[in-house]
DNA sequence: CGCCTGGTTGATAAAATTCAAAACTTGTGG
DNA sequence: CCACAAGTTTTGAATTTTATCAACCAGGCG
């Protein structure tokens, strides 16, 4: 229990001060709302297990995911400028979170916490120009390439297999993050499997020619 | 001078107490690089006047770039997380940019300068999302007025006419930005100058339907 | 068991890219 | 200050990629 709510990026020795909150998780089951838009938010949420999805709905209705997390996340960074979620942030299945509250963090006032906080933000800008490096300027084939050598890749840092594991979202949903229509990633995923470089059972994928994705990802 | 190199972002109070090099611009020539990706940087850097694109090059020696930035822009935020550059961000015309040391802003170590700073790195995160949104799953002719009403917001609030104004980029460089070929960019362009919404005279760009362009952005 | 969601496949249509050529700007040196 | 070269923009036609529409299949759950 006490370490199942660290938050990733903050140095073990300041684990210890924060406040208790921080450190209780809460299970969320599928489709289960973390936080939706406009709602006053002044926490960050670590995924501990499970994954979740955050999306906008635009003027028309319709969905468009910004970001999947997995296991070892922090959520919430862009509602710290203005204290508000922007986006809706669901479970794709039943995931435990832990809400990091702010101004604990703040009200803490040791040095560090802000710094690391600082290079968290700063990480996810890059990591967000990388994914928007992967969408723009590529085929559909180089998008789920890409798309799943980062699940892969992600995966592995937190200890999981690298070439066998769940996808959480459906086929619509990885379609929607990556800015292509459902029938493409299925002719994609189609396309990988006859060139035996990936294989799927059901929501399990299993990469049987790394090197050869990620030189597509590339 | 004085307030030549005030940082966006910090209040100002907080400005007074910046060590003397944050206060002090540096003039950059057409084509000059202000940082370069592996260079060791441990500052942020204020655009006061002029205007820069920060780009990566693949590993097909293409370039893509990822943001341009205009007066009132901070650049430089992706850094902090491992203390260097990770794009190329070169001046598109004669700029002035005042560099902002983070350990003396670290050092000073009065309160409320990290949580600006988190605040400004936490809103970058948002405008990022923001424009990811605005090129995944939109049109050619949606992705460019989005574009044209983003610079005009931006001039606006800084001070600059709404409605008509320079365009320091190259087509080739919107095309590159928003992920579509040259060719597709003028012909937009051509098409919204055809319905009367913009109008051009060399490189100054005249909105002449503002109502109509923030539609067809949206 | 049958419905419903999610996934796949095929045919057609739409959008954007690519290739090619010409017109226009901008910058430079005489 | 002009002329020329280099870079940029525009336009047209053909091609490629992806989206859309439609049908069908499989698995999970009431």
């Amino acid at each position: 229990m006490q370490s199942i709510c660290v938050p990733a990026g903050l140095v073990s020795s300041e684990i210890d001060k924060l406040d208790k909150s921080s450190r209780e998780p809460h299970v969320y089951s599928k489709r289960d709302m973390v936080y939706s838009p406009d709602q006053p938010l002044h926490s960050l949420f670590a995924v501990k297990s499970g994954s979740v999805k955050c999306y906008t709905i635009d003027s028309d209705g319709k969905q468009q995911i910004t970001s999947f997390h997995l296991t070892g996340d922090i959520i919430g960074m862009e509602s710290i400028s203005n204290g508000a979620a922007v986006t809706y942030c669901e479970a794709m299945e039943t995931s435990m979170l832990c809400e990091i509250k702010l101004n604990r963090l703040f009200a803490q006032n040791f040095t560090g916490v802000d710094k690391n906080l600082l290079r968290l933000l700063s990480h996810r800008i890059g990591q967000r120009n990388t994914h928007y490096l992967n969408v723009v300027n590529t085929t559909a084939e180089q998008r789920v390439a890409s798309f799943i050598m980062g699940l892969s890749d992600h995966l592995y840092e937190h200890g999981f297999s690298r070439n066998e594991f769940k996808l959480p979202m459906t086929r619509t949903d990885i379609a929607n993050y990556l800015g292509l229509a459902v029938e493409t990633v299925s002719r994609v995923f189609s396309s990988l499997k006859q060139k035996d470089i990936i294989d799927t059972k059901q929501s399990i994928l299993f990469i049987q020619a790394p090197a050869e994705l990620k030189q597509m990802a590339s």
